[in-house]
DNA sequence: CTGAAAGCGCTTACAG
DNA sequence: CTGAAAGCGCTTACAG
């Protein structure tokens, strides 16, 4: 395989104008920028990552650090869960056109061997920046881990506010807010909550959400549920706001599996979707788009964040010390409507 | 942060010494290689990639080429088409087992920057070896600058069987063959069949192992559709089967999209799934799991054949010359028995 | 606008 | 069982 020093023997330069000319760094003469271009070409040169990684100052390496455990169990249950190939897909594109290769690094969350993985990883790789996801973004370990080594990093979806890093979260609370209005507008004014796991700060902005909109419509809600995020628990929220007699004719449940088991509640009990009852969650999932009928949801801006996340990585505006003002609500949540809400006692 | 030389100096030992230790290679006393992992763990050091890398022969990374175009489909459509979430589960686990890191790039199938593209990856990365999934496994281009670069590679469901490479797939025949055992079994006689897109091998081994399993029970296919592997195609395969008179009881699409076309064709038709027909696909898809009711299917080894494709390449057992005797027909095939088929005219 | 020298942190090939 | 030397293919810092 051809070298710098091949390309700068054919092109009659140093290898210091071919590194140069390959850089596209400034003061080259164009003549010589050509002949370098003509060389590489006809040599079919490309640079050692390796090489310019251990002489200069970056690895173009960008990485995605996930839960170990989380993940594998997605992959496995393959239930579609389409989370991190939201992630890589947002990620892969900007780092692709810069030239920068994306990885995706299993991390185990929580155990003993965390620090030994995570500072290899970062020894090792020395990556240019990395993206981390929940619950990884708001491992304090992880975070003093990056800070030290002098990583850039971006947290997607922190729940704490400390721990620097560029945070990039959806506006939960504004989304919640968002679907109660589209429940409201619809006519509903009975309308039933279901809430998640209590220990994720998601939870309650989604709750607080829910209840800031029914207040500015001078509505009381018709009954609170405390799910934990699960189907299992979504059926039973389901079940107990159903089977009452003064049932709400909407329910929002604040997220997709919650939703799709308070569904099957509502079959359990004889009732049609959303002739009888609808429903809504939240997060676009897959499983609300096979559903029957499929689900009204939110859709978080998930690709949109981790391609956000490499641009800034990769632009280098990152600095791994930022503290203050780093912070951003992602303003652009998606409502998608579809056939689980309509008006109250109408197919 | 720590180099060699560091551990070097705080163990008293020559930087050889420590590389030794690090490597786990024979001849260092036990009571030296004792000493060096304690100056390692008190300075915390991991040994750089890149360094790695270019003074060595190995690179320590393994890369699956996928094709952009249907990979960045797949993500988008988020029909949660997990073929990718397979073979990451699969290669990641002995990778990260054996100190590997795995990395998907994506590759322009058949266009024209494909050569530089692929030729700036082998270069600038030098990975120990590459996992090719279809179409890219059958590229020639691809497979001629992999041997160019003396790259060892596996290649997933192949085609052609030329090309060189580790040839891993699964025996389709023999799996057409097993579902349709499965039906008759069940006894069923009248069996239709929906081919997939005639282009690919796997359509004419689907479609050979669907007769010869009727024909060693002595059994004439009641109909064969062309379709081409899409939704659509299963629905116009379903609504020529089941509209005529003697409607088969039964239909083997040979993927799962057709089948679920097929499902809806019958659902237009006014026919009960299994009662009326039952309806098997192929592949084990996202969305035979959410099908009403759920998809009896075929599954295929991905995640096993990945990870045995990563385990070769990181062994060291796929020479990048080997043409003769690499194929190798994965038997392990899953019947997915689900709730779509059924004995005939039975509920 | 261009280049000579040094060095990044390791492994290889060899010597003892 | 251990180490001194050379070198992998680039970028950095500097000189001109």
């Amino acid at each position: 395989m051809a070298t710098i020093y091949d390309v700068a023997a054919q092109a009659g330069v140093s290898i210091k104008t071919v590194s140069r000319v390959m850089n596209a760094e400034p003061n080259v003469r164009a003549e010589t920028r050509e002949r370098v271009h003509a060389a590489a070409a006809s040599l079919n040169y490309h640079p050692n990552l390796s090489a310019r990684s251990l002489a200069g100052s970056k690895s173009y390496l960008i990485a995605a650090f996930v839960d170990a455990k989380l993940t594998i169990e997605h992959w496995r249950n393959e239930r579609g869960t389409d989370y991190l190939a939201r992630i890589q897909l947002g990620a892969t594109m900007p780092c692709r056109e810069a030239g920068y290769h994306f990885l995706v690094e299993l991390v185990d969350h929580n155990t003993a061997p965390m620090r030994q993985e995570v500072s290899n990883l970062l020894a090792a790789l020395k990556p240019d920046g990395v993206i981390l996801t929940p619950p990884i973004t708001d491992n304090d370990i992880v975070l003093e881990l990056l800070r030290g080594a002098g990583t850039p990093y971006v947290r997607l979806g922190p729940e704490q506010p400390d721990g620097g890093g560029l945070r990039l979260r959806m506006d939960d609370r504004a989304a919640a807010r968002g679907m109660t209005d589209h429940l409201v507008a619809l006519g509903h004014r009975r309308i039933g909550f279901i809430e998640g796991e209590q220990r994720y700060g998601s939870s309650h902005s989604r709750r607080d959400g829910f209840l800031e909109s029914m207040a500015a419509h001078g509505l009381k809600s018709a009954c609170m549920f405390v799910g934990d995020y699960t189907y299992q628990s979504g059926i039973e929220g389901g079940r107990e706001m159903l089977s009452g007699n003064a049932r709400p004719t909407a329910i929002f449940a604040s997220n997709d599996d919650m939703a799709l088991g308070c569904m099957a509640a509502a079959g359990e009990l004889g009732l049609e979707i959303p002739r009888d009852v609808s429903i809504a969650g939240f997060d676009d999932s897959t499983g609300s788009r096979f559903s029957r009928p499929q689900l009204t949801t939110l859709r978080q801006p998930i690709v949109e964040m981790a391609a956000l996340a490499a641009c800034a990585l990769i632009a280098g505006e990152v600095r791994p010390d930022c503290d203050e003002d780093a912070h951003f609500d992602f303003p652009s949540f998606t409502l998608v409507p579809r056939l689980s809400t309509a008006r109250p006692g109408k197919v």
